[in-house]
DNA sequence: TGAAATACTGACTGATTAATCAGTCTAATA
DNA sequence: TATTAGACTGATTAATCAGTCAGTATTTCA
């Protein structure tokens, strides 16, 4: 690993633990062995710092999911749908600092001055919900799943699904014990017609 | 208001906006025609004033609920689930400060190491979810909700709406369109026994 | 080998930070 | 009117911050 894939690796996780502004140029200098004009020698300021941690987080959790789904085969749109949270989940608990990224405030902020800052956000998400969508419109193909708008839906369940990795990754509620009531509501919603 | 309640207004403004560290003593001195001197003589240091905040706002959302919920008719549990999750919608768009100080990162790493700030933060969401679940339990006694697991049910519920929140306070999606999909999806979840 | 490009550092700067302190103002009461 | 307590301020501090710069290692390749 090259010095500066392991001070953007350090930076993910120091920015995602206490925040962009809670953390120092030093403290990611000390936790690589680097300067800290090294680092600005590898990015131009801090805020480039952020994005390129930003960047590394999108490309990571996308190589984790193209990774999961290549070649996977799933009975139907309902059980697929199911296996897309669970991973989701295993995820956002196996690498806790990209989501605790994703979930801090300091992004979205940026986003409304940042256009870089803000297609990353785009990206992820749209990316992340168009895989549940995909699940939605595969089970209405196959009859598992019922006559619900695609689009909408996948994003109500994706909702549903960031609300327990909020509560995970702040340690609010032990989602463990929700997660079987998380894939029962789900199958609710996609089974049944209203 | 007394100098102190408008400090302590501004301060909720601000932290919920730019975040503790990114919010200095001399910004919310600024804001509300004071000395910094004054604020260290109203609260015993930076801390002390985003708990204080913190509390404000438990407070206000739990006298709004209250306020809400106090001599008012509901046809049944669903009809009540249904409200409730309009109402906390209608809180998060209106009172968005709270919300975003409650979504944001800060509190939850500063409830690991103080009890107080975890105090303020349990109250807060176990009052939340104990509204969710009271409609659970009154609906399944007059019919209108399935036989589920009140507490799991009404957690779940309360993850779902919270995550839409957060789309909402992060300028993610159009939440707008998605209550009814929102709604729905509730609806089925509570009528459906599996 | 030597030269050029890349990687890296120590020392520094001006700005900003939370917090302190000695002392002033104001309003109520005795 | 004199006393006093609470509210408030200006000036200051030591520490920390992001970012710069001149110069030194290290690597690459002709």
């Amino acid at each position: 690993m090259s010095k500066k894939e392991e001070i953007l690796n350090a930076a993910i996780i120091l920015f995602a633990e206490q925040g962009f502004n809670n953390t120092s140029i030093t403290e990611v200098a000390k936790a690589t062995n680097a300067s800290t004009a090294n680092i600005f020698y590898h990015f131009k300021n801090k805020e480039e710092l952020f994005l390129a941690a930003l960047e590394n987080v999108k490309d990571g959790i996308m190589t984790h999911f193209d990774e999961y789904l290549r070649g996977r085969y799933f009975e139907n749109g309902l059980q697929m749908m199911e296996e897309i949270i669970a991973f989701y989940l295993y995820l956002a608990g196996a690498m806790q600092q990209w989501f605790l990224l994703l979930h801090s405030h300091y992004p979205y902020r940026l986003a409304l001055v940042n256009d870089l800052c803000r297609n990353h956000l785009e990206q992820t998400y749209n990316s992340l919900v168009d895989i549940f969508e995909r699940a939605v419109v595969i089970g209405k193909e196959d009859g598992s799943i019922a006559d619900v708008d695609s689009r909408k839906t996948a994003l109500v369940i994706f909702s549903m699904v960031e609300g327990v990795v909020r509560f995970k990754i702040y340690n609010l509620y032990d989602t463990g014990a929700l997660f079987y009531e998380l894939i029962k509501s789900c199958n609710k919603i996609l089974k049944y017609k209203e």
